[in-house]
DNA sequence: AACGGTATGATTTTCGAAAATATGATCTGG
DNA sequence: CCAGATCATATTTTCGAAAATCATACCGTT
């Protein structure tokens, strides 16, 4: 019998620490906290219900990801964003992605191609629904998150595929930034289109040409439409 | 008037959770807690003077940084070590540390060639002091770190500095985990020293791959001495 | 004896109060 | 009126007790 009648303290199995690190995590990334806003605890409690300490995990886990600076005695603060982190994380994840893309290729199975084709089809049917304004749509973020997940997994590196989600999650948060100016998106499904054949056809070297095109096209982008939020810190 | 005649709280003005983080990264790197080994609550509050959260909170910073194995609701163990996980690390080093030394090598300027070089002469006078069993000198430990970290510090990538420090920390450990095994150290101070002189002139190939060449014989190193270790997990 | 379920003890996880520290306002002397 | 010290308030940081969860030994049934 379920006496839990009153309500799931939690999201699932987890410990409650993890549950908010994740809640806070996807908060941060959507920019729901604003860049270098202080993070008061008083806030976080009411906002999140979890005691003082639960949340300084969190924050604490969140810290070493890059996503929250903690400044000591003096609290914490969502990172701040700038145009030089924008760059340290684009050409870093251009350095890391590139290599992951070539070690799938060689090492990809046809489970792999499977999960490329399939993840690359749900991200479009997504698309086709709702085309305007994609960033918005929680769905397609996971797809999209996973079509690019689903590229690199066969690299054989859990060490480098961890490096890679951080650094994917800290550029999602720069998307989100300028998905508020951005006056339409561009051709993006074309470009996931181009990679996933290279990728299935062992074209390496033109499939990292199109990634690093694809990221830093990107990272571009946010540099323009949202230049003005990155000078002000 | 100094009223702490007691004894200083803590190590310096920081949190006392930073100073718990730091100790605990020191003693896994160091291996005297051993890879997998339990990490139960009532030993370290004994061991480090702290209390249950403040505890919580370190461990949870260092299972970001992959010392720590978290377990949900099955507390904490020593990240533990395995032949694939070496081969991770060193991979990735060499990815990274390659790219960043090209970077240095390409935009440092007269205070990184000072660095590179003083750091250097302090590493090789301390193994002259005491040329048997290097790992075990704290000093030494910190002028190899302080010489590599110079090498690179001028790739204007806080970013990719970040990731990297991170790898160095988990590769000493299996060095640590070997030295004990390993009948004597290598020539690593003619390594060093030929390293930094292609560093200093400028000859980015030479030093990628002389850099490439050290990281990988250090691992391979540890394969062989602290092999035993590594399978039975 | 083997199996499944239950109670017991050990351990982790969470909480809110209390201590420590920073921030900001007020006062005093120059 | 300004600079520096002093106090009051706001906020973070730490603690140990209490709740939740897991591991294990015990017991009854087949």
């Amino acid at each position: 019998m379920p006496d839990s009648a009153i309500r799931p303290r939690k999201e699932f199995g987890k410990t409650i620490a993890a549950d908010i690190t994740h809640r806070l995590r996807e908060e941060i990334i959507a920019c729901g906290l604003a860049p270098g806003e202080p993070l008061r605890f008083d806030v976080l409690r009411e906002r999140f219900g979890a005691s003082f300490t639960t949340l300084r995990e969190a924050l604490t886990a969140l810290a070493a990801e890059g996503l929250v600076d903690a400044q000591e005695q003096r609290g914490f603060r969502v990172a701040p964003v700038s145009r030089q982190d924008l760059v340290e994380v684009t050409d870093a994840r251009v350095l890391i992605e590139v290599e992951l893309i070539r070690r799938s290729i060689e090492r990809g199975d046809d489970d792999w191609e499977i999960a490329v084709i399939s993840t690359l089809h749900r991200l479009k049917r997504i698309e086709q629904r709702d085309p305007e304004h994609p960033l918005r749509d929680p769905e397609w973020k996971i797809a999209h998150r996973q079509f690019h997940q689903a590229l690199v997994s066969a690299c054989g590196s859990a060490t480098l595929l961890a490096i890679r989600a951080e650094l994917f999650d800290r550029a999602e948060r720069y998307r989100h930034l300028s998905a508020n100016f951005r006056p339409r998106p561009r051709d993006k499904a074309g470009e996931h289109q181009a990679i996933m054949q290279a990728a299935i056809s062992r074209n390496a070297d033109l499939a990292v040409q199109l990634i690093e095109a694809h990221i830093r096209s990107t990272s571009d982008n946010v540099a323009t439409y949202a230049g003005h939020l990155l000078d002000a810190e």
